[in-house]
DNA sequence: CGTAAAGTTCAAATATTATTGAACAAAATG
DNA sequence: CATTTTGTTCAATAATATTTGAACTTTACG
């Protein structure tokens, strides 16, 4: 088990409160949690930015762990995480020698991070099989062919209309 | 097990050529298979969209699942989420008691079917949650109450921006 | 009605994903 | 350079989500 507080494997809002956490804290990280459930993140991650979030200095990895109640290990992977989308910075304080973290607030930059880090590359992904496809597509019987060729079409268009909607719903979020 | 052709429980590219998928189809399926799981749905709902879609004719749910190979309750609960975010529609032959399906292929309204059915309830449930946190704000020390009220005051921001942003987005799918 | 076909439900089984923690690596400190 | 602090990795475990299939409901048909 990964904390000493707790009688069993759960880390819910009682537990969390009996960590010094307040109210508000509390509401934030289950917040976050619900908000990273969504976009398919793990718990944890949730748990961290939503920590970090609420609080108005940076923290240190040991420090999320001792007030989220969570082990080193997902600490590590979900910093990683958020590093890696750019939902989080490190920052360095004097006579410190662990790495502080604070969350990234605006919702451009959170936005534009994960759709680089998590979206793109599936994307691109798609895209290469569809390219495959159209191979296959192209040696097969005329009448067959026709049929299959204007499903794949409809997604190269949904893809053409897509790669036009983001950049601009990015611009619009900049503000 | 839930067919009788498999040696095992895996339904792999093999086994729908086994089946008398196409290479087009399979290839199609799977293409829907990655998009379900980067939207957070279960294989087997884009396994059925996909077949739907690479399908020129609309198909019965037994059909379904013989071709797929997947289990009566799955395709049922797939076919009851595509047509509840309306990325499906029945549609009716004479003498026949089946339901037929057939697959939605408008971009907009497969969006705003996703986004209605399950974006929105979510969202709506962060709203409600977020009103409950600020009542508890309200009753906090004025110190670290301008703290938290700056954070809260962030999410409603993000909110509004997205709020603006839907629509906007929805009426560029138009097309 | 009685029967059969079509479809749904849900508890149990299975598959998938996240978390843990101990072993490891890197880097600063004295 | 030995030691301590900080952080990472990954195999085992725990937790979660999906799938299955048998029992059930509903509807149509003779």
């Amino acid at each position: 088990m990964a904390h000493s507080a707790g009688t069993n494997g759960k880390r819910g809002r009682d537990e969390m409160s009996r960590r010094g956490l307040s109210q508000v804290e509390v509401a934030l990280v289950e917040f976050f949690v619900s908000l990273a459930d969504m976009a398919g993140m793990p718990k944890s991650v949730g748990e961290i930015y939503g920590l970090l979030f609420a609080s108005e200095e940076s923290l240190a990895m040991d420090e999320i762990i001792a007030r989220l109640g969570l082990s080193k290990g997902s600490a590590s992977q979900g910093l990683r995480f958020l590093r890696d989308c750019q939902a989080v910075r490190t920052v360095y304080r004097v006579g410190d020698r662990r790495d502080f973290y604070e969350p990234e607030l605006g919702l451009r930059n959170l936005a534009a991070g994960f759709l680089k880090e998590k979206i793109g590359p599936r994307l691109a992904e798609g895209s290469r099989k569809l390219a495959q496809l159209e191979e296959v597509i192209a040696k097969e019987t005329p009448t067959l062919r026709r049929v299959h060729e204007n499903r794949v079409h409809r997604i190269r268009s949904w893809q053409r209309t897509g790669q036009k909607i983001i950049p601009f719903a990015l611009k619009f979020l900049k503000a």
